[in-house]
DNA sequence: AATGAATGAGAATTCATTCAT
DNA sequence: CATGAATGAATTCTCATTCAT
């Protein structure tokens, strides 16, 4: 139960801590500025053990971001467990994802400059990561929809507009910080795009 | 007034004929993927040429960013010009901005990947530029509110929020460009962003 | 005289089987194109096992050369061994010699490829071993010209231009293979190589 | 035609210049062993510019034997322009090319050791290069027929064996440089190949 | 004896930048 | 002004070899 798994969790351990060290730098200085070299010092291996665990440089930069995005499509969900009417779950979900990204906003950020980077069928599996977590979103929005709690409208893109304004929170953060707290934001967020109540409620 | 203006001219000329060059090049490519040579070759001059009248290559993309954010700048006011009424002049400047960024995306997007290779200074110049564009922005939505057409709010956080739902356009492209027109995103970030009038002072 | 022998069988059974996966490698892609670790995948061990049998990379291409030219060494003799006509033995040495080279032609091709990579004593001892071989050959000129069936001539310079025209099939293989048959080639290089008979002799 | 030629032969130059300092080296310590450093050193300029001048490090052996094999192309019908009777053309190539294999060993070595190492259209070009050669061998030894000095054989086979003897002398230096000169080894394989004459000469 | 994870020296290649013409 | 040949620092990636288990 422990020491037949030992090598493969070891693995599955080596792979992450150079994805950290990788999201580290990645996120810090960018893409091409940092070396191969320093993400192994930085996790503390040699250079050539990087390439026993990844393709290539860009195969790092995948796993890197893909390992960012998972903490959305798994961190999301786990706090939503606990909520269940669909407008406070929305909102929750805003919210939770806001601060997420305030806790990754480096790597948030490093997701718009470096998705580029990336040779197509990677590139899609990126994109295809994200769109798995603005289902979530747009689950919510349909939820409130269908309770009558949202009019009508175009769950995909309302869905799209709340990762954006999320990623706002990192991508134009240098223009937010002295402006207002996160608190701030995600209210406004709120107030924005779940567009409060709807006429039938009012009745 | 001509005579020795003509090599003044002449190597703004120059300049501009590099610059479009870059832009063209570091839009499609990327900043890293993008060789000093390719850009000479796509502007028809000398590799040497370029550095008569730039530092080195991140001045290209410095000058290149501030040329595309000076079409904003220079755009929106223009179209602007004809409109009055405090209301129309904030969705115009949305479609206007949108539709610019539509013609930009690639750059757009170029700006969000690329600022951070700038040197400090240089990163700072063009948050700069980009500020100024937001305030033409700002200032359409405080004479809305001072005109009582919007309730009171947080004026430069919703300029900000506009600029970013413009971008949105080109930095999820990817996900919106089979889900609608660009008609319908501008008339979404109407209905979402130019808070629809104050029902609650209607009361 | 079995249970203590069967290590050391054992022992040799293993770099016999490195050496012929070394073999099958080094004549297909070449000394530095193959790796350790492929020759280990091909003989079914692991890379650490070879540098227990192996001093290093170039002593497993040392004994790979000495396992293929030892082919020579042990088969040219066997074949020789019903033939008693000193004339017809050395047309008997030089066909087997030609079918031999057409049996492993990428690994004799390799030893001429390669010999320069090993240090200066494993070089040494490779020309001794084909030297080995060229005596085989040598021998039997000498009977023929002791016997007065061939005329006086320069035995050890001949023994190798047999050598060479052997090891030709190989080298020039890519000429030679839509030109003729290996059986051509035998009997043209026995109607030049094996002087007719002395006429000058019979006269 | 001095001026305007200058920097067409300057480029011209630095290529030859390169190829001889890479012929030095390649020759002496093989492909691999050889760095693009190295060759840069010996050729008196940088690293980088060996990639101005050629595609890659293969290419630099590409043409390198190329330029090799040109030697051959070049000097054996220029010595052959003042020698008229058909069986001394042939003993004269034959003799030329033992000189020049005897003048570049090591790169007729080399062309055996690292042929190999080309991509496959070069690897194409190379022993197109060297047919031509073989052609020119042919050729006298078609006159001889014709001619009636040599008896009707396999004018092409002939043609390689007589290439591969000459190529000998570089291949088994090792074994002929104490048992013979190149005088000997010329005169024997004048003996050998040119089957001096024929019963009609006889009559 | 056997394994394979880990190392790190080493090489090819690229490209921004300089400078003689 | 303009050119493009030349440079060399910097980086990625490979692979022979070691060694703890």
């Amino acid at each position: 139960m422990d020491g037949g798994g030992r090598s493969r969790k070891s693995a599955e351990e080596r792979r992450l801590q150079i994805v950290q060290a990788a999201e580290k730098l990645f996120s810090r200085k960018g893409f091409h500025a940092t070396t191969i070299e320093e993400i192994a010092w930085e996790a503390g291996v040699s250079k050539g053990l990087i390439y026993v665990y990844f393709e290539d440089k860009t195969d790092v930069l995948f796993l890197t971001l893909r390992f960012v995005l998972e903490i959305y499509e798994r961190e999301i969900p786990t706090v939503l467990e606990g909520v269940h009417h669909p407008m406070e779950r929305l909102e929750t979900a805003l919210r939770v994802y806001c601060s997420l990204v305030d806790s990754h906003r480096d790597a948030t950020f490093l997701a718009y400059r470096s998705t580029m980077e990336l040779p197509g069928d990677q590139r899609a599996a990126v994109k295809m990561a994200e769109s798995k977590t603005t289902r979530i979103l747009a689950d919510c929005i349909e939820d409130c929809v269908r309770g009558g709690f949202m009019g009508p409208l175009n769950v995909e893109m309302l869905a799209y507009q709340c990762v954006l304004y999320c990623h706002g929170w990192a991508l134009k953060y240098w223009a937010f910080r002295d402006k207002m707290t996160l608190e701030d934001y995600v209210s406004e967020g709120a107030r924005l795009l779940i567009v409060p109540h709807q006429t039938s409620q009012a009745v």
